[in-house]
RNA sequence: CGCGGGGUGGAGCAGUCCGGUAGCUCGUUGGGCUCAUAACCCAAAGGUCGUCGGUUCAAAUCCGGCCCCCGCAACCA
C-alpha cells in the first residue's frame, strides 16, 4: 500500500538579520510534527527556506556597501546553518532568489494579471520626502513620518493590485465547512473578526519605489511585492507551473500543515488561500499559528539587548538541551519564555537528573550485576505490568499530543514514563536482589524490563532529541526494529516485548557513558560563571561558554530565521 | 461598549467544550535508599482556581458585571 503523503513547511525566514532563539522556534516545532510523521509511516515533505527580497534588504546592504545579493547570501547561509545545527529534518531549502522561484512567480503574477484578478491602479499614501519611503494611513504617528516624525506628503505611486474581495465569500465559506484550517481556534477569530467581517480591501501586489525583487514581467519598474513572492515559495519548491506542473507538485499538493508565527497568520489564512483559488489550486489543509518564545517578559530585540541565539546555547547545554527547552516551554497557545534560569532548572531536572540518570544508574546496574549480559531466566511480578502499561500510556499520550501541536505536554508525557521508571527502581530494589543468587531471575528481569523501557523512551524522544535518541539506542545496543517500536501488553495483560532480547548489551566492561551531565554552574541566573553560588548575580547575560557544556554536540553556526 | 486570549498553592503550566474529592513539573521542609549525575524514592506544608453576583443539590468549569495583563485591529515582514 502506498504511503500517505503529508507536506509540512515553516514560514520562510526574511533574511535581514541573524535570527535568534525565538526565530527557531518554528523550525524546531515543525521538525518534531514531521518526524512524527515519519514515524507514524506518512511519506513526509518537509520545506523550510528564505525570503530574500524587499525594501529593507536593500537598504541593510546598501549600508553595509555590498549587493543585496551578496547580503542575502550570507544571511540566509546563517539561517539554514543554524537549521542545520539544529538537526531539522527539511527536505528542501528554498531561497526566493532562486532562479526557478522567481520565473514561477513571473509566471503566476502574469496568468493572475491575464485573467483580471490583478489590475493597474495607484497607490494611495503619505511619502516622506526625506526617508524616500511611502506610508499608509495606518503607518503613520500622528500624521507623521513613522521614522522620523517628519511631515509626510501625500502622494500617489502606481501599482499593481489584486482583488482581494472577489474571492472573500468563498474563502469565508471555507473556513466555516473547514473548522481546523486555522488553529489555534483564537487565532481563526483574530482573523475573521479583524478582516473577513469587516470585508476585504484590495492587496496592493507591486512596488516600485526599490528594486529587489522580482520584477513584474511585462511592465518595467515595478517589481512584485512580498505577498505573491513569498508565499508562492510553498508551491513553487515543489514544481509548480501554470503552464504544467512537477510530479513532486501533483504528489505534495495541498500543503497539509503550515506552521507559521502568531504575527503572519494575516498572510496565510487570507490572501494565500485567495492567491491559491485564484489560480485554481487547492488550498492548505491547516494553518498553525504558532506563538512567541520571549525572553521574560520581553520580546527579544537588538535593541532590548536581550537575544539569545541558538548556537550560542548550544555550546552551553547542546543541541537537543535547545530542542528540549524550546519545546517543553511553549504552552499551546500562549507566548512562552525563556530565561537563564528556567533553561537551567529543566535542563538539570527533566534531562540530567531524570532522564540521563535513568539510563546511566541503569545500564551501570546491569553492567555491574551481569557483565552487561542479562540470563535469559527472568521472573515477572505484576509491578512490571504497571511499568508497561506507563509505557503504553506515554506512547499514546506522545502520539497524540504532538499530533495536535501540543508539543509540550506529549514532551511531559514522555518525561511522566521516565519517571515512573525511576520509581520502578526503588520498588524492585535491584540493589538488594543482587545480594542473593536465588533472586538472580528476578534481577534479570527487573533490568531488562528498565532497558525496554529506556528504549521505549529512545522511541518516543526521536521526534524531540533525535541526537538524544540514538545515543539512547548506542548505549543500550538496540538492533534496528527495536528504534522503532514502543513494547505493548499482550492480550493478558502481561508484560510481552516485542524484541525481547534485543538489549543484550554489547560493551560489557565499560561504563555508561554520561550524555546528560548536569550542569553544576555557580551562577543560576545567567550561565556567566559569577562566584555568588545561588544568589542572583548582575553580570553581563551569556557570555562565553566556558561552563562546562553538555559533552556531545555539533559544531556552532550561524543563526537562523524570521 | 472594535475583536480575541489570559488571570489556578513561591515559579511555570494542565484542567474549563461534556459542572461533582483542585492536578503536574520545579522549588521548600522532613524522611528513606545507596544502583546512579550532591542523584533517585516517599511524605508534608502551601491554593476560598482575579473579583462581585447569578443559575444549580453541586461551579475553576455555565451566565452576567467589574478589575488587571497580553495579542490583533491590513500592505515592515
Amino acid at each position: 500500500m502506498e504511503k500517505q503523503k503529508y507536506y509540512i513547511t515553516t514560514a520562510i525566514a526574511y533574511t535581514s538579520r541573524k535570527p535568534h532563539i525565538g526565530n527557531s522556534y518554528e523550525i524546531v516545532l515543525t521538525d518534531a510534527i514531521a518526524r512524527l510523521k515519519r514515524m507514524q509511516g506518512f511519506d513526509v515533505y518537509f520545506l523550510t527556506g528564505t525570503d530574500e527580497h524587499g525594501q529593507k534588504i536593500e537598504e541593510a546592504a546598501k549600508q553595509q556597501g555590498i549587493t543585496p545579493k551578496a547580503y542575502v547570501d550570507k544571511i540566509a547561509g546563517e539561517i539554514r546553518a543554524i537549521c542545520d545545527l539544529l538537526n531539522t529534518s527539511y527536505n528542501q531549502f528554498i531561497r526566493t532568489t532562486d532562479d526557478a522561484h522567481q520565473k514561477v512567480v513571473q509566471k503566476i503574477f502574469k496568468k493572475l494579471y491575464e485573467q483580471g484578478d490583478i489590475y493597474k491602479s495607484e497607490y494611495k499614501g503619505w511619502y516622506c520626502v526625506p526617508d524616500e519611503s511611502f506610508f499608509t494611513d495606518s503607518q503613520l504617528v500622528d500624521g507623521h513620518c513613522p521614522e522620523c516624525g517628519r511631515e509626510v506628503v501625500k502622494a500617489n505611486e502606481e501599482a499593481y493590485f489584486f482583488k482581494m474581495s472577489k474571492y472573500q465569500k468563498r474563502l469565508e465559506e471555507h473556513i466555516e465547512q473547514n473548522p481546523g484550517f486555522i488553529f489555534p481556534e483564537s487565532r481563526k477569530k483574530e482573523m475573521v473578526n479583524n478582516f473577513l467581517k469587516p470585508g476585504l480591501m484590495d492587496l496592493c501586489v507591486s512596488r516600485s519605489s526599490f528594486t529587489w525583487g522580482v520584477p513584474v514581467p511585462f511592465d518595467n519598474g515595478h517589481v512584485i511585492y512580498v505577498w505573491i513572492d513569498a508565499l508562492s515559495n510553498y508551491i513553487s519548491a515543489l514544481g509548480y507551473d501554470p503552464d504544467g506542473s512537477s510530479d513532486l507538485y501533483k504528489h505534495y499538493w495541498p500543503a497539509d500543515a503550515h506552521v507559521i508565527g502568531k504575527d503572519i497568520l494575516r498572510f496565510h489564512t487570507i490572501y494565500w488561500p485567495i492567491i491559491l483559488m485564484a489560480l485554481g489550486e487547492e488550498l492548505p489543509k491547516s494553518i498553525f499559528g504558532h506563538s512567541w518564545l520571549l525572553n521574560g517578559e520581553d520580546k527579544m530585540s537588538k535593541s532590548r539587548g536581550n537575544v539569545i541565539y541558538a548556537d550560542d546555547l548550544a555550546k552551553l547545554i547542546g543541541v537537543d538541551g535547545v530542542r528540549y527547552y524550546m519545546l517543553s516551554a511553549m504552552p499551546y497557545a500562549q507566548d512562552g519564555t525563556i530565561t537563564y534560569e528556567r533553561i537551567f532548572d529543566s535542563y538539570n531536572s527533566d534531562l540530567a537528573n531524570t532522564l540521563g540518570n535513568l539510563v546511566n544508574r541503569s545500564i551501570a546496574m546491569t553492567q555491574k550485576y551481569f557483565d552487561g549480559h542479562l540470563p535469559a531466566a527472568r521472573t515477572a511480578k505484576p509491578i512490571d505490568e504497571e511499568l508497561a502499561a506507563a509505557a503504553q500510556t506515554a506512547k499514546q499520550q506522545m502520539v497524540e499530543k504532538l499530533g495536535a501541536f501540543h508539543c509540550a505536554d506529549a514532551l511531559e508525557a514522555v518525561m511522566t514514563l521516565a519517571r515512573r521508571a525511576n520509581k520502578y527502581i526503588d520498588e524492585t530494589t535491584p540493589w538488594l536482589l543482587a545480594k542473593n543468587e536465588e533472586d538472580k531471575p528476578r534481577l534479570a528481569a527487573v533490568l531488562y524490563n528498565l532497558l525496554e523501557v529506556i528504549r521505549t523512551l529512545g522511541v518516543l524522544l526521536k521526534p524531540f532529541l533525535p541526537d538524544t535518541a540514538v545515543e539512547i539506542f548506542k548505549q543500550i545496543n538496540t538492533p534496528e526494529e527495536g528504534q522503532n517500536k514502543v513494547l505493548t501488553l499482550s492480550q493478558t495483560g502481561a508484560c510481552r516485548f516485542p524484541e525481547f532480547g534485543a538489549v543484550n548489551l554489547g560493551f560489557a566492561g565499560h561504563g555508561p557513558r554520561l550524555f546528560w551531565r548536569r550542569c553544576a554552574l555557580s551562577c543560576r541566573c545567567c550561565f556567566c560563571g559569577h562566584a555568588g553560588a545561588r544568589a542572583p548575580c548582575r553580570g553581563s547575560r551569556f557570555p562565553a561558554a566556558d561552563i562546562r557544556p553538555a559533552p556531545r554536540q555539533r559544531p556552532a553556526t550561524g543563526g537562523g530565521h524570521f
